[in-house]
RNA sequence: GGAUGGGUGGCUGAGUGGUCGAAAGCACCUCGCUGCUAAUGAGGCAAGAGCGAAAGCUCUUCGUGGGUUCAAAUCCCACCCCAUCCGCCA
């Protein structure tokens, strides 16, 4: 959510961010509504104010002076009441526009409709070559037994897999190696829930557009699909202190996701999941333009150091207008090549928010000079499993259909080939 | 799921219908005292919104939403959350 005076102020400027990323939304219209939400509700302070002075005479006043004043207020109550009646109904709207209006992307976010606009800004590696025909890693897992897609789909339908043996063992070992390398970067590790309320969700702005997406249980919480929605909650509706900043997590959970737009896509394997699970990267920072995007760049090399671990390809793209959420201002995506689709595919994303999420969810500081602040939030994927081990998978299979382990992961699978004899 | 007790400012906590945005304490800020620290004295100190050049004036907010009343932190209803006990279950 932004700041009604900002949009107010800036309402060009929004009117262009909205274009850029391709969302609709009635800038004026909802000035329009603004106007008319701060008549009524001076009109109406007014009203209250004459209510408060004649309601303390009340106490003071004898039986005849108080008759009268009792007239008098019942006058005024019924001009209240339709007053105020007009003021909700004129706020309910208030509120659902302001839940539309977007962030402005940055100036340096490029043009575009899709993902496939997305624009290249870094090359690491170069496609894996192989002297044979790679396969896909659910040719190569469901031949080394481990993983089971058929299974997982009689268990849990539609996009259902288990990973069985050293597929459980190679999921395992990059957690902990995730868990090495992350929080060597000074983060406070935090295990989240994935049953979340729905405030969180509002708050990171993952409602109320994106209920389609969502699982939603019977007593009306959400399962995430990131534990972002969970960590932005940690300080919901709290004044931080502003020594506490950078507040920087890292945290651990499973992921939820109905992929209600995608059923074509992706279908079968390890790449688009329902259930997956995900370590994050979460910051809050002072309310500073320069800080966001220090940390940006931060968290983003976090990222792309893992993957350089593991040694696998990949490119990193800035997204460009019409693939950013609502609230994000900026956002990268590493992209992981995957011999057996001979593409990149995406495994990370990292954005910031300046404080559109924190007005929503209420968490603010005060500064140095007293005042009280949003300050700015930012979130990266760390990263995903299973979807990891698609790109680990296919870029170390071998000829004779074996893995080669990544030597960083050797230590924590305990073997440096799967499906080898050992 | 049942019973009981709770939810008040940055924190602790008083306040059961009237001038209460709210005692007291802690924390914090300013000034004074002090060689320094500690201790101490005086004062200040919730957030959000509107009008105003400013001083200031006004409105809203005591978990959330309704209701009663001229008037609600205070009474009534619903919901959410917390604590304890019981039940159920891992």
């Amino acid at each position: 959510m932004l700041d009604i005076h900002f949009i107010r102020e800036n309402a060009e400027i929004i009117k262009a961010g909205a274009a850029k990323k391709h969302i609709e939304v009635d800038i004026d219209h909802l000035l329009e509504v603004d106007d008319e939400r701060k008549r009524i509700r001076q009109e109406l302070d007014a009203k209250r104010n004459e209510q408060i002075r004649r309601s303390n005479e009340m106490p003071r006043a004898k039986d005849l002076e108080r008759e009268k004043l009792l007239e008098a207020m019942r006058h005024l109550k019924e001009g209240m009441t339709e007053s105020e009646e007009r003021l909700k109904k004129v706020m309910v709207e208030w509120q659902n526009l302001m839940l539309m209006v977007p962030n402005i992307p940055d100036m340096s976010v490029p043009d575009g409709d899709s993902d496939a606009d997305n624009l290249e800004v870094k090359k690491w590696g170069t496609p894996t070559e192989f002297s044979f025909a790679p396969k896909s890693h659910v040719e190569i897992m469901t031949a080394l037994d481990i993983a089971d897609f058929e299974r997982g789909v009689k268990v849990a339908g539609f996009r259902g897999y288990f990973l069985k043996g050293d597929g459980v063992l190679l999921a395992n070992a990059v957690w902990q190696l995730a868990l090495k390398h992350f929080s060597a970067k000074g983060m406070t590790l935090l295990s989240v829930p994935s049953l979340v309320r729905r405030e969180p969700f509002m708050g990171t702005g993952y409602l109320p557009q994106g209920e389609e997406d969502l699982y939603k249980t019977q007593d009306n919480e959400y399962l995430a699909g990131t534990a972002e929605v969970a960590t932005m909650g940690y300080h919901m509706n709290e004044t931080i202190d502003m020594n506490a900043f950078p507040i920087k997590f890292l945290a651990f959970s499973p992921c939820f996701r109905r992929e209600a737009g995608a059923h074509g896509k992706d279908v079968g394997g390890l790449i688009r999941v329902h259930e997956f699970f995900k370590w994050e990267q979460v910051v809050l920072c002072k309310a500073e333009h320069d800080e966001s995007v220090r940390t940006h760049e931060w968290l983003n090399r976090n990222t792309e150091e893992f993957i350089e671990l593991l040694n696998i390809p990949y490119h990193t793209v800035v997204n460009c207008g019409g693939d950013l959420g609502l609230g994000q201002v900026k956002k990268f995506d590493i992209e992981l090549w995957i011999p057996g689709e001979k593409t990149y595919r995406e495994i990370s994303s990292a954005s910031y928010f300046h404080d559109f999420q924190t007005r929503r969810l209420n968490i603010r500081y005060r500064d140095a000079e007293g005042n009280m602040r949003f300050p700015h939030s930012l979130n990266s994927t760390a990263i995903p499993t299973p979807r990891i081990l698609v790109s680990i998978v296919e870029n170390y299979q071998q000829a004779d259909g074996t893995i080669k382990v990544p030597d960083v992961l050797v230590p924590y699978v305990g073997k440096s080939i799967i499906g080898g004899a050992q």
